[in-house]
DNA sequence: TCTGGGGTCCTTGTGCGA
DNA sequence: TCTGTCGCACAAGGACCC
């Protein structure tokens, strides 16, 4: 049976959200993103793309770009809200939804289109449940397979034009047959998998639409992409796609990580951070009931090379204790006199936190210890918010202000930089000028 | 112009035991 | 005993996604 795949991909998410509560806003360009001189913008209204600003562009080429856009903190939290309602429109029509980030989702509707009607029904009622209920719109793309809806969904979405921006059609269907003729004349660019580096080694075979790849040689691109990509890409460029829609789909990594206003020479300013992470990454770990195996240190330097250094153990552990007990010697590695302008913390090899206990296991009472006051940390955290309590060690030199991270999701606070978004008013100073 | 944060997956190199 | 090699696990880095 041929299958019928959506993807629902929201309109401008972040921004959106955004504007439900400054509806004052619309129609003008708005920029959600970091703020400081080494953000990035996170997402972008329509108005503001027609100045050229885009996702994962530095906040700082996107102010030269459109000086007179309002800037935006971001608010994860009250995104994440609002993707859980959208998740629970989806939710009607199939449980078969694989989310993909907050603003996005795969829904399997095979099964039940003898109760809802066909793909491009359900993908209209999906729509007008979203923009009656949310008020927020989606573009829906629908096809045999998770690949072409994820294409069919951004021919869907509204265009960016010099004059203006022109609706989509909401929802674009490629019904089985039509996925040559769909997918050939594409850029290959636009196939998912297909990033920057890639591109450029197609591109130096002659390979510059999808057309071209499907017709490709097969032993050619296995030179130039190694033999799985090949294959890879190689049956997605004639539309075969055979992946699942997984609503379920368990994390393998979980990880912390920030990049800071400045570079960071104090190995005990490094430290602090790390125990920070650490924390993070072990809160996060217990919420989940899971514990971790290898432990990576990662550090990205002043010249933007990364870095990762790793350690992996029999005994799996969670809270911040271990964690940091793993990561000190590893920091010994870190080359401080090049600066550090990113650290993280990565968990990996994820498992249940079960203990392998033996007779000789002496440590036995300071994990019950340590297992105990993670969890009462824990507690408290559930009842008064995450900063109420934290490791005594991320103090500052006066014992009085944890170590913070920044409060910016899409790049550090910068005190300093030339233009910041205010506390308060999160308009952007040049917004302000421009309305004197 | 100068690059976030949280992820997944793949490739390559290396060490080790059979 | 020495050498080659095969498979595996792991570490590190890179590409990519939203």
């Amino acid at each position: 049976m041929v299958r019928s795949v959506l993807h629902v991909d929201m309109d401008a998410f972040y921004v959106s959200v955004e504007l439900l509560r400054r509806p004052e806003l619309r129609g003008r360009p708005v920029v959600v993103g970091g703020a400081g001189r080494r953000g990035v913008v996170a997402a972008a209204s329509y108005e503001a793309r027609r100045y050229g600003v885009y996702s994962a562009m530095p906040s700082a080429i996107a102010r030269r770009r459109c000086p007179h856009a309002v800037f935006l903190h971001g608010d994860h939290a009250l995104y994440s809200a609002t993707s859980t309602q959208v998740s629970e429109i989806f939710n009607r029509f199939t449980p078969l939804v694989e989310p993909l980030s907050l603003d996005e989702a795969f829904l399997d509707v095979t099964g039940v289109r003898h109760l809802f009607g066909d793909a491009r029904t359900i993908g209209e009622r999906i729509r007008s449940q979203i923009s009656d209920e949310l008020s927020l719109s989606c573009s829906v793309g629908a096809a045999p397979n998770k690949f072409l809806a994820k294409l069919a969904s951004v021919a869907a979405k509204p265009q960016v034009t010099a004059s203006g921006v022109r609706p989509g059609e909401g929802v674009v269907v490629i019904e089985p047959g039509e996925e040559q003729a769909f997918l050939h004349p594409l850029a290959v660019g636009r196939i998912w998998g297909v990033g920057p580096v890639t591109l450029e080694r197609l591109e130096a075979v002659g390979i510059h639409t999808v057309g071209d790849l499907a017709g490709a040689d097969g032993a050619l691109l296995a030179s130039v992409l190694g033999a799985r990509q090949a294959t890879h890409l190689a049956a997605l460029a004639v539309g075969h796609d055979d992946r699942p829609v997984e609503p379920e789909r368990a994390s393998r990594s979980i990880s912390h990580e920030s990049t800071f206003a400045h570079d960071l020479y104090d190995e005990e300013a490094i430290r602090q951070q790390i125990v920070r992470m650490a924390d993070g990454v072990a809160t996060r770990l217990r919420a989940g009931v899971l514990a971790a195996r290898t432990i990576t240190l990662k550090a990205r330097y002043g010249d933007f090379t990364t870095i990762t250094r790793s350690v992996t153990v029999a005994e799996p552990v969670s809270s911040a204790p271990d964690i940091m007990a793993l990561v000190a010697p590893l920091l010994g590695q870190l080359h401080r006199e090049r600066g550090v302008r990113l650290l993280g913390v990565v968990a990996s090899k994820l498992g249940p936190p079960h203990r392998q206990l033996s007779f000789d296991d002496l440590d036995e009472v300071r994990h019950r210890d340590t297992d105990r006051a993670a969890r009462a940390i824990d507690e408290v955290r559930s009842r008064f918010g995450t900063g109420a309590i934290g490791p005594a060690s991320t103090l500052d030199a006066g014992g009085l202000n944890p170590v913070r991270q920044s409060a910016d999701a899409w790049g550090p606070d910068d005190l300093r930089g030339p233009r910041r978004v205010e506390d308060r008013d999160e308009t952007c100073e040049t917004e302000r000028r421009a309305e004197e």
